[in-house]
DNA sequence: AATATTAATCGTAATATTGCGATATAGTAA
DNA sequence: TTACTATATCGCAATATTACGATTAATATT
């Protein structure tokens, strides 16, 4: 088997589920932080930065994107990534609904 | 190869990998919101409800439960689980800033 | 004690992820 | 055109995840 049952779940919970997905790596979390920051948006200054090889960065820059949650304009021969802050603040809320929606006072069980 | 590097990334960065690695499963996110409605807090209600064999429900359980997200407490033959409160918290103010860190206004490239 | 009930663990097969060297692609400069 | 630079993709090996049937362990019930 091995192969996760989406059709079992709602699109909101695939689709939280994939975004965190995303963010759910130490070097993708530097990486957004480091773009946050401004201080490397150039996949070849991240690799530097960070120390993973080129192929590695790349790898993980193309999940970010493929989740939406960076964009990347052509800058002469390199690429700029950079947040994309419709999809950032989106997944931002849903976040925050999510963690909010555990009212403290609020127990049925347990 | 196929082992992530942490030795190379900050313990906040590899904590925040791993909770939100954790969160990131579809089933994991249904079986979180079960819980929280309390609609379901124990493994063979939450198998039911989601559709999925007791032994994945247990092994997802498992998981929420080493990342410190939920906890159990036994009840009888059954055990309830329930949002770990501490954690839950926590995890949702370092998601916030974490969110926070992207100012709009504060673009230096791209 | 014998039986039922519930959850955890084991073992396994299928699939996915991670990391990197090597190579391909595309733009820039000489 | 040729050489250079930066990123993307391919191919591979190692590791991790996902799901489930079967089994085990532990508590109730009769």
């Amino acid at each position: 088997m091995g192969l996760t049952k989406t059709e079992i779940f709602s699109d909101k919970q695939n689709q939280l589920a994939t975004a965190l997905k995303a963010i759910a790596h130490p070097a993708r979390i530097a990486i957004l932080q480091q773009i946050i920051a401004a201080k490397a948006c150039i996949c070849g200054d991240l690799a530097l930065e960070l120390g993973l090889a080129q192929a590695t960065i790349s790898q993980h820059l193309k999940e970010l994107k493929t989740a939406g949650i960076i964009k990347g304009t052509i800058e002469g021969v390199s690429v700029c990534y950079c947040i994309n802050d419709e999809v950032w603040n989106t997944l931002s809320k849903q976040l925050s609904s999510f963690f909010a929606s555990n009212e403290i006072d609020a127990k049925s069980c347990c």
